[in-house]
DNA sequence: TTTCAATTTGAGACCGGTATCAATTAAAAA
DNA sequence: TTTTTAATTGATACCGGTCTCAAATTGAAA
């Protein structure tokens, strides 16, 4: 009530210079901790400062320096235990190097994308992280390198657009996780992700734009082949972007006749449904069905049974992106990076031979 | 190649209105959207801007405004499923309203939180969403309010500042299962919780800095006394920072010859984890021990056997969170609201009667 | 004491927008 | 056609810092 309510209390260097009785530069120059100033005229300055309880505006200062001191993170759902891990990642290495985040959703949807690299721009950040939502739809990306701001891609990578990359390892591992489920003797193995097509079916990698899943259906679909499995690409399954469209999804699938023996998850969120199906409908894991789940989450060690999984290097993951981004702003101009992080497969008791 | 490295390329308004031969001013007006300008005038304007690729400078914008479209959150740990799901209610309701979000983790410390919010502050932001590590040390916050600029205390309230707090009803959740324990024949009751004391032993509530996690505890040994069972006080065990903490308190209790037969855990990290020490000990939930968990964390339906949990509204509660800053962003100058939003007991299948 | 270089300070432009206010133009009323 | 009023437009200050450059001060060398 003391105060006026609307017009900003804000002491400005021009405030404090006054009380100092030097000039505004050389206050600034105290204050901004740049340039030389005498002991006698800091301490002065200090003073004022303490005394007026200046606090700086970055706003101001990054007008005119260019630079925020902010890099915006851009990921599909912070939600998902994926990239909540990754972000852990981001922000500590941040932290640590004095920069914050601001963090916007894509809800995995590339128009959302482009309005959040938009904003972040607008918002002159230092650089971006971005784990696209789409690897095909990505002149918004190359806009964003093109204004000078570095980008590093998250989890996702894109070949046609040169710049940092992060990504898991994660066509070895499907490949790794195939081959032990064929040598068990499944043949009819159902792969589910969230990522959706045009008409909510698979009929070729190419119509998969998230990379890091792409490369695992690549590699499924590979050993599948050499294997000498054919036309495996029908029991891919698309488009489980929501529990409820993965419980569908699983239900339909595990009720058919000719319902799979085994069931790779490319990620916990559907791994764990998938579980809870096989709950339902009173299906035995692993002897009615085999299941293995992209990302060791947490819960997957204390099911019963215990879930075999890959596991990925998520928080390494954000912690890499981070690091190479604070790297490029720090004004390192060698070429873009691109670092595979190795996957591990933990094998715990979900898997087993293909019923007779 | 061929453009200039450095020196950035953007576009401003005064290039535009050069373009379109038009004024400073008029250009501005129409690039940002105020004013009144003829509609040649905006065409001409609207097709220079987009022949130079203009972009605006939300800086400069914020500059001059004195709103920079930003609000802060600070949290715990941006990995806990607990937060990483109310910022996701926090960032949906900032999203619509046309604000970003920016993201910093105090790691439950009060002094990472005092930096965070200077941080904050420094750029600008419009209101601030703090999860406040310990109610006591709480002068920072008065601060931040105090300089005009919204705040909003998320899950954990305080009494001695007057600001709007979303918390969720948790005294009345742990009364709730308390005496649910107490009927089945439990007498040997173990609270766990991550929050920690100076000598990592409980002695009173007022040790406990965390309102939400004290107010549970506050009703858990409230029931307790009323159903006569006294000195509960040595069961509620504090600490539990991480997983490897955890491990130990848990293996360590359940190894004691007075080893307690109910545990309740204070969110779904901790409960998980005690889980886990149960198999190691091989002893059977619930028959050995009953286990409560707060947080319904998605995997906890799917263990064997499935865990009871209080639910927690979590994400309505960021969701609520954001909207209460965000109508004070538009001038709500009413009272500050204390909303409680009712949490609810799930009851599946960890609890049973005390073991003889 | 004078000279010259080094250090410290101040004045004012600048970053890229917004906001105010006066000047100009167009439209409506007389 | 002349007045009056409303709608457009332009010139310029301003936000709160940083930065450049010249002026003033200091200290060391001659």
């Amino acid at each position: 009530m003391d105060q006026s309510p609307s017009r900003s209390s804000a002491t400005t260097v021009a405030d404090v210079a006054r009380k100092a009785g030097v000039s505004k530069a050389t206050a600034a120059r105290v204050l901004g901790g740049y340039g030389t100033v005498s002991d006698r005229v800091r301490d002065a300055v200090t003073v004022a400062a303490r005394a007026l309880n200046y606090q700086p505006n970055e706003l101001a200062r990054s007008m005119t320096t260019g630079r925020s001191g902010t890099i915006g993170v851009v990921v599909g759902d912070i939600e998902n235990p994926f990239f909540s891990l990754a972000m852990r990642g981001i922000t500590d290495v941040a932290r640590e190097a004095g920069f914050t985040v601001i963090l916007i959703n894509s809800g995995e949807d590339a128009d959302a994308e482009k309005a959040a690299i938009r904003t972040l721009l607008a918002k002159r950040v230092d650089g971006l992280i971005v784990s696209p939502a789409k690897e095909s739809d990505i002149d918004h990306l190359r806009e964003a390198t093109r204004s000078g701001r570095p980008l590093v891609l998250l989890d996702r990578g894109s070949e046609t657009l040169d710049v940092d990359t992060v990504i898991a390892d994660d066509r070895h591992a499907a490949e790794d996780i195939t081959r032990r489920l064929i040598a068990l003797g499944h043949s009819r193995i159902a792969y589910l992700t969230a990522c959706d097509t045009a008409d909510h079916r698979f009929h070729t990698p190419a119509d998969i734009n998230t990379g890091s899943v792409r490369r695992r259906i690549e590699g499924f679909l590979c050993i599948c082949r050499k294997a000498g499995l054919e036309g495996m690409e029908e029991w891919v399954h698309v488009g489980a972007i929501t529990p409820d469209h993965t419980h569908r999804i699983v239900t339909a699938m595990l009720k058919s006749p000719q319902r799979p023996t085994a069931i790779i998850a490319s990620d916990s969120v559907i791994g764990l449904e998938v579980f809870k199906v096989c709950r339902e409908l009173g299906l035995a894991i692993p002897d009615d069905l085999s299941l293995v789940s992209f990302h060791d989450a947490d819960w997957t060690s204390v099911t019963t049974p215990p879930v075999t999984v890959v596991r990925q290097p998520v928080y390494r993951l954000g912690e890499t992106a981070a690091k190479l981004l604070v790297e490029r702003l720090n004004g390192d101009g060698t070429e873009a990076n691109r670092i595979v992080l190795q996957t591990e497969v933990i094998e715990r008791a979900s898997v087993a031979g293909a019923p007779a």
